[in-house]
DNA sequence: TAGGTTTACGCAATCGATTTAAATTTTAAA
DNA sequence: TTTAAAATTTAAATCGATTGCGTAAACCTA
């Protein structure tokens, strides 16, 4: 295709100029500005449709400084939960007349920033963001806060008070997990953590740790085991780590699916049984936990949930002056194969370690 | 934060007036243009690194009606061979200095045209597209087309010939993964396949049916059960439906992952051994085939290396005049364990079905 | 040194939609 | 019939970067 053949774009202009009006009138028309008679506005519909007019978003951004478009930034797309986020933030967002755009960081602060920039380059209406790993200095989301944009985060959120954010309860997420496990009857609980510094890490810790006081069980720092990046090679590690111990632990939470199924298989494959010496319990409630055997009890994430309403309250950011809010939503636990005792113990069982 | 605090942004007027020069030299300076000199350059440059500029792309675009965007678009981001294609388009278009803008259609037509709406919008420079299930109609990526704008179809590709495409060989795919269950001892095979509308999964059917027909098989229509969607849901309904065959085929080979590893759930259930009596052989090498019991035999897809070559497309595309251009990348069979049938025949083993 | 080239840069138009302020027409009240 | 008020519409500026065309200054060459 050679540069001559290309279909010019219509424009206000053509359809001013061939219903004999100004651009400005056709303009009003088309956004229904109050001052258009009513006449004026159906016959400018009419040839923009026939026309097949399409407006030129960004000669509009260019004057307004804005689009209708929210921009999605996220660590990594092919995460279950993380799409489900997506998919919610883009059903409310589709329902409000915006569009999304969608961008991964790959859990890189430098993708993070260039992502940022590109993403305020094309002038995104808001921004909704689920934080790289290792963000913990927020400096260069003031591109968007200082020019009013709206950035909600989402999930991973940041450790300051003065943004929006919608996430879950991770407190509770964690202390209803062990809880789980010890209704279970687990009397000695590993945890398989994130980095501390996000928040959401932090409170499933601290969600545990509040179940074992409360339930009076042993609580050690040898329990809690750190991964950088939650995923199955790390879980693989943190599995071995944990077989060093001197005495074994009879339950785990792990801070996702990934590194619970991943320890599982290893423990399995070092002669464990699953859960009659070690019971297992994840966290999202990924797809594969119904797939692998034993079935993954996990804690629900409502992602889907926390998209919309990331939407909604960008929503509420752009029509009234930037409010600041913070929306938790509450996970449940789903009781699945790695945690189911009771049932098992209707059969003889063999001693737990530990 | 209210209307009057937004900081403004530093344009190529403030340079301009800052250093007493025109806009137009500050324009031509910053994007290396032959005619300023180098000293003007390197003072402009130096201030608007200074002064914090960035140029405001949506003005660029404007002017240049063009951005250095590339737009992705495709079925579901969640889809582990979607989200490889994807990182790898990421990848090459980062080292070209290309940004990446990704929609999802949700297997929707609508939803394919109103994201095709959007980025022809925003001027993306190029796009890369993965087809909805449903589409066979082609007359809306004219507006890309008409106007001179690359796209490249990845994967999913249209059944025309006069448009840029990149996708696997299909026919070998299906050729290969047959051949493998035939190399195990199979004798009466079974397909589940995509609706034939879309090529590949035509494609792969057509192998199948040579790998049977070269070895002197049994080739039935009753054995080719088709998928809507190739979900969980429907991998259920294959195999049930497979059940009711007069004949129990001892092989299957599946157009995906999802639908192999749903339809081999059952089939345990129900009490088949895997791959004893039925060895399953599925397609794409998603990361979960390695996770669930028995692992699964698939065919590898190179999704990662396919964005790679989409988006090194994009650039010739881009670069010359626009070129139409196919690549085709190559598959291989992963073994595992859902086919391996040569270890079991060690011990005494039952004889097969059918 | 006159005339021809290069080099380096500025002017002003342009992309297409929006918007302010002003002009025009219509309506309604006096 | 006037005239103020209301309802429409328009002209022109604007958003910020790009670019065709023009030109002054510096540099050559014969």
């Amino acid at each position: 295709m050679s540069q001559e053949d290309k279909k010019k774009d219509i424009t206000i202009y053509d359809l001013a100029s061939e219903l004999k009006i100004s651009a400005s009138t056709v303009s009003r028309a088309l956004n229904d500005h109050f001052s258009i008679g009513a006449e004026t506005k159906k016959a400018v519909r009419k040839l923009a449709k026939e026309k097949g007019y399409r407006t030129n978003v960004i000669a509009s951004s260019l004057r307004t400084n804005k689009s209708s478009t929210i921009g999605i930034m996220v660590t990594w797309i092919n995460r279950p939960f993380i799409s489900s986020l997506i998919a919610g933030a883009e059903k409310a967002a589709k329902e409000a007349g915006y569009q999304v755009i969608i961008t991964q960081t790959h859990d890189d602060i430098e993708m993070e920033k260039a992502n940022l920039k590109m993403l305020y380059g094309i002038r995104v209406s808001a921004l909704i963001v689920s934080l790289a790993m290792e963000t913990n200095d927020y400096s260069h989301f003031d591109l968007f806060l200082d020019n009013g944009i709206p950035v909600i985060f989402a999930d991973r959120i940041p450790k300051k008070s003065n943004v929006s954010m919608v996430n879950i309860n991770n407190f509770n997420a964690g202390f209803d997990a062990t809880q789980h496990l010890i209704d279970q009857g687990c009397k000695r609980i590993a945890h398989f953590g994130g980095l501390p510094h996000q928040t959401l890490y932090e409170d499933r810790c601290f969600g545990y740790k509040a179940a074992l006081k409360k339930n009076n069980l042993y609580e050690g720092e040898e329990l809690i085991i750190y991964a950088n990046q939650l995923s199955a090679d790390e879980g693989k590690r943190l599995a071995e780590q944990l077989l060093t111990l001197d005495i074994i632990p009879d339950g785990i939470f792990c801070a996702n699916d990934t590194v619970a199924i991943s320890a599982m298989k290893y423990l399995i494959s070092q002669g464990y049984n699953v859960p009659e010496d070690i019971a297992i319990i994840g966290f999202n409630d990924d797809p594969i936990c119904q797939l692998i055997n034993p079935t993954l009890s996990t804690i629900h994430h409502p992602a889907e949930k926390l998209g919309e309403y990331a939407v909604a309250q960008v929503l509420l950011a752009l029509e009234k002056d930037y409010k600041i809010a913070t929306t938790t939503l509450d996970t449940y636990v789903v009781q699945r194969g790695s945690t189911d005792r009771k049932i098992k113990q209707m059969k003889p069982l063999k001693s737990n370690i530990g």
